[in-house]
RNA sequence: CGGGGCGUAGCGCAGCCUGGUUAGCGUGCCUGCCUUGGGAGCAGGAGGUCGGCGGUUCAAAUCCGCCCGCCCCGACCA
């Protein structure tokens, strides 16, 4: 045990300071790195691995609601950003901009989108004629550029990659349908792939997006008790259609602007990842979403190699039908290593197979997040493993949501709101009057913020029946989750 | 963008205060032998514009100035 010691020194740990262990995580897990460029990371192999298969499981999800995907261009041109007032207000300070083409200084500057509404509005304002051309419902996967000021490998980039859904709609009532139900393939996304439990809920108007009318979030806590908002759906009702001139003759030969939606999540899903389930040894991966779901470690002696590798071969190419299964017999490194090596990379189950297990016809599995050993007779392998991956993906939810229940507190009074968010941070549940002062007032006085109003189960805001605003004693309209955040 | 910290081999660091041979240590890397059930051992070897630019000096990793990057804490954001 010595020597794990020594090597856990490698990562900082958790609790002594949660910023360098994620900094930590991420790098030596070989996810992404820094580079050349301020605030622009590099995605490294196994890094895009974990947001391809992210992706993929999102796509999926996206296409079977009915949507397309399509591109647009990465430029925006100066004249069609501006259009929507409080969409360029929102974004000005954290626009880059292009002004030349070769030599030549170009006409008009071209923004390099920070998200793609008025690109993408400018030109369904001619795809869009009739009621028949409605719904339009398209995403764009794509990379987008905000010019921070501070960043964070894969939390806050100069540069990220996501999805954008933008669609059109006929009414007001289908928009907001759909904001809803993207919001919802959102939560069940999270919930079912990332492992990442997540409260839906709507954004407060100090903090929804610039020219919605509405915005949706989903909400993760992360392993400090700090907020992670992990994707976001708005109804953008009328703002942009009107600004951009999307219009349609109804079925009763009125002219009308189409109602909007857009929403989106990116590859700050990978640090909710790797800050909702890592420990101390490293990452741990849902197995829904692991680039490797099970690693083959065969054991052997100069004697037992040939016998040993032979099987260890063997299995891999049996599991690999039914999981992403992976072996590590290079013999430069000791099973030693290789065991804390996987286990910083967050491999879900590792197998071991060593001479004792083949004289018994057995493999040890042994779970990462658990970090259990369970002896398995090799003609069972193909039925455990499945389970077990299963299992480990339910168990990880169950624990991120139990940690989550932990540290979401209610408090009597103000004094003690702000006492448990210095001390013990996490979610406090809490009434609020409705008043936006009030709410900078808190984040003023506490630095939390209101994260959302979460929604029943028809998508309603919940009011609240009774109790008065935590910070202001006025009579109580919602009972709101304040955190700090990411 | 303000306050603090850091920047020396792939990674982690010492040296800097008090300038002076060929810039060192651990680890990793390469070669060979040997090993392999929780980051093994021995021998040999390669690897550095000391973050960048400028200044002071006979002489700068070391002193001074400016800039850049990363981390932390504050103001803004997916």
């Amino acid at each position: 045990m010595g020597n794990e010691k020594q090597f856990v020194q490698e990562i900082t740990p958790k609790s002594q300071d949660f910023s360098e262990w994620y900094v930590d995580v991420v790098r030596k897990a070989e996810l992404a790195d820094y580079t050349t460029i301020k605030g622009c990371m590099v995605i490294k192999p196994y890094g895009f691995a974990l947001w391809e298969n992210i992706r993929d499981a999102l796509d999926k999800r996206i296409k079977a609601t009915g949507h397309q995907n399509a591109y647009f261009p990465l430029f925006v041109p100066e004249s069609l950003l501006k259009k929507e007032a409080a969409h360029v207000e929102g974004f000005a300070p954290e626009v880059a901009w292009v002004t030349h083409g070769g030599n030549e200084p170009l006409e008009e500057r071209l923004a390099i989108r920070p998200t793609s509404e008025a690109i993408i509005c400018s030109i369904y304002a001619k795809w869009v004629q009739s009621y028949r051309d409605l719904p339009i419902l398209i995403n764009q996967w794509a990379n987008v550029v905000r010019w921070e000021k501070v960043t964070r490998l894969f939390l806050r980039t100069t540069e990220f990659l996501w999805q954008e859904g933008h669609t059109c709609h006929r009414t007001m009532d289908e928009a907001q349908e759909e904001t809803l139900k993207m919001l919802r393939v959102y939560q069940e996304f999270a919930e079912t792939e990332l492992a990442m439990p997540v409260i839906p809920g709507q954004k407060t108007d100090n903090e929804k997006f610039p020219g919605a009318l509405y915005t949706y979030t989903i909400e993760a806590m992360m392993g400090d008790g700090k907020a992670l908002q992990a994707g976001t759906s708005h109804n953008l009702g009328q703002h942009f259609s009107k600004m951009f001139e999307i219009m349609f003759e109804d079925e009763d030969h009125v002219r009308k602007y189409v109602w909007q939606t857009s929403w989106g999540v990116s590859t700050r899903l990978v640090g909710g990842v790797i800050m909702t389930h890592g420990d101390d040894h490293g990452l741990i991966l849902p197995p829904r979403i692991a680039p490797t779901q099970v690693i083959v470690v065969p054991i052997f002696q100069a004697a037992t190699r040939e016998a040993v590798v032979a099987k260890a071969g063997e299995l891999k190419e049996h599991l690999a039908k039914i999981c992403r299964c992976e072996i590590d017999a290079r013999d430069q490194y000791t099973p030693g290593w290789k065991f804390n090596e996987y286990e910083l990379r967050g491999v879900p189950v590792r197998l071991e197979l060593g001479p004792k297990d083949l004289a018994k016809e057995q493999c040890v599995l042994v779970r990462r997040d658990t970090r259990e050993k369970i002896f398995c007779p090799l003609t069972e392998l193909e039925n455990r493993i499945p389970a077990l991956l299963e299992q480990i993906q339910k168990d990880m939810l169950a624990r991120a949501r139990a940690y989550r229940e932990e540290n979401t507190r209610t408090v009597a009074n103000y004094d003690e709101f702000r006492q448990v968010m210095e001390e013990k941070r996490g979610f406090i549940f809490a009434p609020w009057c409705g008043n936006g002062e009030c709410e900078l007032k808190v984040k003023e006085d506490t630095k939390a913020t209101i994260r959302c109003l979460p929604l029943d189960n028809e998508n309603r805001v919940i009011e609240a029946r009774e109790g008065v605003c935590v910070r202001c004693g006025a009579p109580a309209k919602y009972n709101v989750y304040f955190a700090r955040a990411y």
